[in-house]
DNA sequence: CGATTTTGACCAGCGC
DNA sequence: GCGCTGGTCAAAATCG
């Protein structure tokens, strides 16, 4: 108070109002101007005592009112009260006081408001929080009820894991598959819909989260938008129809997802049917790159590489590129589902950012979130890369890419069977770069949070849609289906390293015997769509029936392949997987041996005959 | 016979 | 313009 009236004295009221910013109206100083000069500081004076708790901006308001008042005492001169007067300057003191404590009134009120409708917001989101443990609760205990009753069952979904890591043996595939098949489909028909996606938020992208209507999927939008189809070029012309026949101007290529997985498999089993139609030896890639057409539909435009990793061959780069046009099987849907909306996430930042990075914020609820939530972010902002994928496939990619990393950082330092590292990280090494690769990493080092997280449906960062039979349709409603509320409680606003949060995914995936059933589903697809057997590598054909998941002849044995199979009969002597290694392999495939017997220009002068081999 | 793989050839994009 | 590289085609081969 001091200071205020040595403002009133010196005149430098002005800079006290400049520094607290009045925020009342011209009409209201001009009242209160009138009303009385000098006095007014004291009246300033008491209407601060008489309210000293008050932080909150009434206080600011009252400051500024003072502060102008003084500033107008100070100034103005032409309002005087008759000195002599202590009657009329009790009652303007009287009307001042009136009318500033109506105002503060006021200004309660309005605080009164803002609390109730904070409370409102508490108390919604803890509702939601409740339903959430409620249903996670509910998950849990029907999911305990029925492992009791399927003690072999769980027995059996480690036999596949491990069938699905590299043992030969096949026994009990089919069996395996329509049990935990069936059960799965059960208990996701139970549900309203299942969805298998990322829960992405696109800071700074409105369009990103608009856009995700399960009928206009981010793939398809950026089809349209992009306008040009995965062949780029004569394909192109011969391949072109539906939705690929877009304006051949537009020179944006589609995105790809990359998913990195330590995989014995010549390709990881995604539940879909592919057909191989070509392969090429990759420059600063020993290893042949594969390429496979998505047969489940004639025109169906997707098309996946598969190539090792140069620096460790025991990890298997898929590349997903394009959108499917048909109905997928449930099986199919976790690699669908994630690979779209990885894409839609990369894609998202990318048009919103020449330089996207993926971050994931910190949830302060952590053990309520129940998504990950992730942020493209300005990198300015960022922290560095978490990981940067295989340069000799995304390196200053032609494609806007972005690299779902499964496996481990330390693979050497790991036992054949050890939970691979997952892991997403944004790959910006490329600046100059159009379109920046993106990977993420996945980290289940934290193992406590999140825990509940994946456990009840619907919520988790891994749902399995439930398509019914005609729901089919299109399969990229599959992803960010379900942004419900409960989901969005990580906060964007606390930016966290993308690893806590997915390793906290990670684990709450492999805790949750929801999630479990699930995983077994699809790793029961995938053991059991490796039953086709058939085609050799010099052609022929697997014997799949139309539906079936798609797998490689086991009868091809190739250099590349022959490196593995000494860690796959380690792997099919390891123990039974825990639950986080169940969880690390969901797009495992079954044992077949890589049909790695490129013969390319560059090669053909040492072909590798691989039926020869074999047979 | 149909479905699939293999594989050499072809084409387009890109960098120098 | 040329060469390199990635991506695809399509004939041949193969298998159930």
């Amino acid at each position: 108070m001091e200071v205020m009236k040595r403002s009133v004295m010196d005149g430098g009221g002005v800079k006290e109002e400049m520094m607290f910013g009045s925020n009342i109206g011209k009409d209201e100083v001009g009242k209160l101007v009138k009303i009385g000069s000098e006095p007014t500081t004291r009246d300033g004076d008491r209407l601060k005592s008489s309210s000293p708790n008050r932080k909150d901006s009434s206080n600011i308001k009252q400051a500024s009112i003072v502060n102008t008042i003084s500033e107008r005492s100070s100034t103005d001169t032409f309002v005087r009260l008759p000195s002599n007067s202590k009657d009329s300057l009790t009652i303007n003191q009287e009307d001042q006081l009136e009318s500033t404590r109506a105002e503060m009134d006021e200004v309660r009120e309005e605080n009164e408001r803002l609390k109730t409708v904070l409370a409102q917001v508490v108390k919604d989101y803890q509702s939601l929080k409740m339903q959430f443990f409620d249903i996670a609760q509910q998950e849990q205990s029907k999911k305990s009820t029925e492992s009791a009753s399927n003690e072999d069952l769980t027995d059996e979904h480690d036999l596949q894991v491990s069938l699905s890591l590299g043992t030969t043996s096949t026994g009990h595939k089919r069996e395996e598959k329509s049990n935990v098949s069936n059960k799965i489909n059960s208990e996701i028909q139970s549900r309203e819909g299942l969805t298998l996606g990322l829960d992405c938020k696109f800071e700074g992208s409105k369009e990103g989260s608009t856009n995700m209507s399960p009928e206009n999927s981010f793939e398809e939008q950026k089809e349209k938008e992009i306008g040009e189809p995965w062949p780029p070029s004569r394909v192109l012309k011969t391949m072109r129809s539906g939705e690929d026949d877009v304006s051949p101007q537009a020179h944006v290529k589609k995105t790809r997802v990359s998913v990195r997985a330590r995989c014995d498999a010549p390709t990881m089993n995604d539940g879909c049917q592919w057909r191989k139609y070509g392969q090429k030896i990759a420059k600063g890639n020993p290893c042949p790159r594969a390429y496979y057409r998505c047969t489940v539909a004639p025109a169906c435009p997707v098309r996946k590489q598969v190539q090792r990793c140069a620096e460790d061959m025991s990890i298997l780069i898929t590349t997903y590129e394009g959108t499917h046009n048909h109905p997928l099987p449930i099986s199919a849907t976790a690699m669908a589902s994630t690979t779209s909306a990885a894409a839609s996430m990369l894609m998202s930042g990318s048009s919103t950012s020449s330089h996207p990075t993926i971050l994931a914020p910190y949830s302060t609820t952590s053990t309520a979130s129940t998504a990950l939530n992730f942020n493209l972010t300005d990198p300015s902002r960022t922290s560095r890369p978490l990981y940067l994928p295989n340069q000799s496939i995304s390196s200053n990619p032609p494609h806007p890419t972005i690299t779902l990393d499964l496996t481990s950082t330390t693979p050497s330092s790991m036992p054949p069977m050890s939970l691979p590292y997952n892991r997403f990280s944004l790959d910006n090494s490329s600046a100059a770069s159009r379109f920046p690769s993106s990977s993420f990493s996945f980290s289940p080092s934290d193992s406590n949070a999140l825990q509940s997280s994946w456990g009840a449906p619907n919520n988790g960062y891994l749902n399995y849609q439930s398509y019914g039979k005609s729901q089919l349709g299109s399969f990229n409603q599959a992803y960010l289906q379900k942004p419900i509320a409960a989901t969005s409680v990580a906060t964007p606003t606390t930016q966290h390293p993308l690893t806590d949060t997915i390793a906290a995914a990670t684990k709450a995936i492999t805790a949750d015997p929801s999630f479990q059933s699930a995983l077994a589903a699809a790793i029961t697809s995938i053991v059991g769509g490796g039953g086709g057997g058939g085609g050799g590598g010099g052609g022929g054909h697997n014997g799949l029936k139309w539906g079936e998941t798609l797998t490689t002849p086991s009868s091809v044995v190739s250099p590349c392949a022959t490196s593995f199979l000494n860690r796959t009969t380690v792997a099919s002597a390891a123990p039974p997987l825990n639950q986080q290694q169940q969880g690390s392999l969901l797009f495992m495939q079954p044992p077949t041996a890589l049909p790695f017997s490129s013969k390319t220009k560059s090669d053909s002068a040492s072909p590798v005959q691989n039926r020869e081999h074999i047979n």
